[in-house]
DNA sequence: TTGATGTCGATGCAATTGCATTTATATTGC
DNA sequence: GCAATATAAATGCAATTGCATCGACATCAA
């Protein structure tokens, strides 16, 4: 039974939060320094984006992205109310809707991209050679 | 140069995001369910417990929890308004003060232990083994 | 000294998040 | 068919977070 943790997997959880932390905190501020908009909506503009027209329900989209329904409506009318995403009744399930990114969504996804994709080289790629970064993929997707 | 990512740095990131995040999800959801507070609430209690009798000055557990100065000051305020954590002036510097840990609060950072303990252990030792988890938090800690 | 600058911590206000619930439509069991 | 239950998404309200700034003290330079 695993009732405690041992120290190794203590050790790399402490890790693996000051990592991600670190991490995330550097790509929102090279973001925001850029006036840019935050991570969360890079992460949704890529998945619509990676959809392409066939565009994805809010369920499936809160499902890629890890994110409370709440949250996500709410990031969702952000994005639609500057114009980056599109929402179209569903044809399908009249209770949902579909969406997808627009032309201007795509542009600002790119903009993102040249800073968050920058700071992700340095921060990560810089740090470990590629037999590394491919191992650490590795091991982290068995915590999935 | 390292401008843009290459594939493995990205994948490398993914995962590690998508790791922390679920178990970090799973560890609030555990400790919600027991009615105990939040995983913030744990760090800063553990850190002033491991500092002891000599407290430790808000910056100094503002660095350790890499939280933002203001949203330590509330998190402090919070924690000192239900007796978990005390705070004293500090006699050396009259703009700051001493932050300590009192006996509640150990208490309830042991209560806390025994639920995120056990999470930690099912999430993250349970699908590793030993030598992995050593591995992992080794290249982890290359990141920092 | 003393004035300029830097650091420690708090706080007003706006934006975001969490929680509980609501509205609308689908699905399921009888 | 239809009541009961389930699912999709939105929303009112409270709590938290982010941002900018402040007040108090410390430090440094002349």
């Amino acid at each position: 039974m695993t009732s405690t943790p041992d120290d190794a997997a203590v050790s790399a959880w402490l890790a693996l939060a000051r990592a991600y932390r670190l991490a995330f905190a550097t790509f929102e501020a090279r973001l925001k320094a850029e006036n840019l908009p935050p991570m969360a909506w890079y992460d949704a503009l890529w998945e619509l984006e990676k959809a392409g027209e066939a565009g994805l329900r809010p369920f499936e989209l809160e499902q890629a992205m890890l994110f409370e329904q709440y949250n996500l409506s709410r990031l969702v009318e952000r994005l639609a109310r500057v114009g980056l995403v599109e929402r179209c009744a569903c044809p399908e399930d009249r209770r949902g809707q579909v969406l997808s990114i627009t032309a201007e969504g795509k542009a600002t996804r790119a903009r993102m991209w040249r800073v968050y994709g920058e700071a992700l080289a340095e921060t990560i790629g810089g740090r470990l050679d590629d037999g590394e970064l491919r191992l650490l993929a590795d091991l982290l997707r068995k915590l999935g």
